[in-house]
DNA sequence: CGTCATTTTGAGGTATTTCAACGAAGGTGG
DNA sequence: CCACCTTCGTTGAAATACCTCAAAATGACG
């Protein structure tokens, strides 16, 4: 997840230019149309992927039926590492994205034998792990306008959102967003309107947003 | 020195008896008692840490003022490497336990020598991250007596448990139980009551449980 | 065996979920 | 170009389950 960056220390994560081209001589493109599904949950783990543009959302199907979104993927992340054997978690792109196949064992190969890839990987999974508590956090939170305000908060900084401050993207559907809060559909609408209402945000239609009250925002965000 | 051992999971860690050695050349032995703070947030990350013996908690206090118990390290269990700079979460031993400590300077240099043991660690945190994003469904869930059986389900799997089937230990207070599945403390008093009175498990002291009846634990555990 | 900390229990408050129905948006075909 | 259909989002009212506050009971430990 690019976005939940750690203010600090993203460069850390981001692999060099030879890494890339390394990489990039084992990896076959994909282009990937809008709900088109990567891999499957309990399918055989035979690649892992690199998001140059788009974006993805991971998700796992619960035995009660629901769903429940466990990242959103965009350029530069790398997915399909957390699995072990089986993917747990199906992979489906949620707007044209282009990604980058690399297969498993020419992968593990390539690591085995540079130690300096591998750290950064390993960073890479550490930072993932960070950001996976930091939402646990998120999601142990109480109030539904706090939730939608943390998110808000961590896709302003995903490089989907245009670069002009204050002005967000989001690509996903409210109920991917839902899925992605731990809150019903009905809960994340209200939770907007209610950001709406009170002029902290403006939604300028379902997938773009204009903070208004920046502080209140932030209050709301921050107010774990 | 055991830890790194293969504990049943595919995808815990191996080591080789090499590696071993090197880990250890570097390692300094800390012995904590009870309530010992290992490292506190936001100081500065100096060591990774190896769990050899006895059980600590990994939290974070929230501006709220809430506690957010991240994880429970027991023997085996490798911490402080989620961190990057500072750690975020402060370690506290919750019993008697004895930790390895190992210099990030060292450790780092040790890994970036050799792809073999780092390629480990790889494996090591992407295990720890997939853990973490099933503890967010975990904690997602609405019932608390369904993340108790959970709780208590993986509680039964951990070293500290006796190897006796059906028989479960529970070194932590009531209070961490509630801090790491998302509850208030009554709630947590609640739904252990709940599962006795419903002759689901049975409670011999606060820190002792048996499994009555396996069935519904499972299915209540299970029901996402 | 007394003191302090932890846990249990009770009653009421509150936020989200659920259920149900309506409204809006986008794509397709005639 | 419009009708139709499917998906997605909004809104309202009631139910659910946890949280909070307060006080009693139990357990831990010197």
């Amino acid at each position: 997840m690019s976005f939940l960056k750690t203010e600090g220390q993203p460069s850390a994560v981001l692999l060099t230019d030879r890494q890339r081209r390394e990489l990039t001589s084992i990896a076959t493109r994909l282009d990937l149309s809008p709900r088109r599904i990567v891999y499957r949950e309990q399918a055989t783990a035979e690649a892992v992927f690199i998001c140059a543009e788009g974006a993805l959302k991971s998700y796992r199907d619960l035995p009660n039926g629901k769903r429940r979104v466990m990242a959103f993927w965009f350029r530069d992340d790398i997915y399909g590492l957390a699995e072990n054997g089986r993917y747990v978690n199906t992979v489906q792109a949620i707007m044209p994205t282009v990604c980058y196949r690399l297969p498993l064992s020419s992968l593990v190969a390539m690591l085995l034998q540079d130690a300096h890839l591998n750290f950064s990987f390993l960073l890479k999974v550490t930072h993932e792990l960070r950001e996976s508590q930091q939402r646990m956090i998120l999601v142990g939170r109480r109030s539904a306008r706090g939730r939608l305000a943390t998110f808000l908060t961590l896709m302003e900084a995903s490089p989907l959102s245009p670069r002009i401050p204050g002005t967000i993207h989001l690509p996903m559907s409210r109920t991917d967003i839902a899925n992605y809060l731990g809150l019903s559909l009905e809960s994340v609408s209200r939770a907007t309107r209610e950001l709406s209402d009170d002029g902290i945000v403006k939604f300028v239609g379902p997938h773009s947003v204009r903070v208004i009250d920046r502080r209140r925002l932030s209050r709301l965000a921050a107010d774990v």
